[in-house]
DNA sequence: TAAACATATGAATATGTGTTCATATGTTAA
DNA sequence: TTAACATATGAACACATATTCATATGTTTA
């Protein structure tokens, strides 16, 4: 895959309600399964794909504890793309 | 529209092959849309809906010059956050 | 080991979206 | 004003994708 196709993938990943509210999550804390699933007030199965696909694309990594799944930012330049979007938007009109 | 919807349609309008294509060549240099289709190799109508997809979510805006419409980036800031996207993605797996 | 808990996953469905085709609109030149 | 050029747009179609439902997998506790 080259670089403007993982570019779009990136966007793409973050381009849609459920998995940008998930990131923003996640940047605050880390997190396992129920606890998104509570937050977001979806079914675990919503989360599950969505956490799959963030997964996929190397935004988010996950590591289990026990029963529990928890999930985290792959990378801190994640936080810093997200808020570089975030700030964008509150600037405009 | 709140601020984590706006935050998502930049990231979805972002992601998509054409329309990242065509952000990238407006960071190097405005252009009118026949280029653009010059330089993608994709149909005039294909490009303008794309165009008007990035003009509607302010991260293009256009000007006519005669016959011609100029793109160019609505603002400095949509480079900063494509290229931080870029940066992540060359520096990743 | 069985039951309970936590998460993952495949199939199905509904909705969203990118491109094409045909055509309309806007602008300049003849 | 007509023709030629440049761009925009609506409808249709094909394809992508988010959620739900049912169920499977993995882990701990009784």
């Amino acid at each position: 895959m080259n670089s403007l196709d993982k570019s779009v993938n990136i966007f793409k990943a973050l381009g849609d309600n459920t998995r940008l509210k998930i990131v923003e999550a996640l940047i605050e804390k880390d997190a396992n399964v129920n606890s998104l699933v509570v937050m977001l007030g979806m079914t675990q199965s919503a989360i599950s794909h969505q956490l799959k696909i963030l997964k996929l694309n190397g935004i988010i990594k996950s590591e289990r504890k026990g029963k529990e799944v928890y999930y985290s930012l792959d990378d801190s330049h994640i936080e810093t793309i997200v808020r570089s979007v975030i700030e964008h938007t509150s600037h405009s009109k």
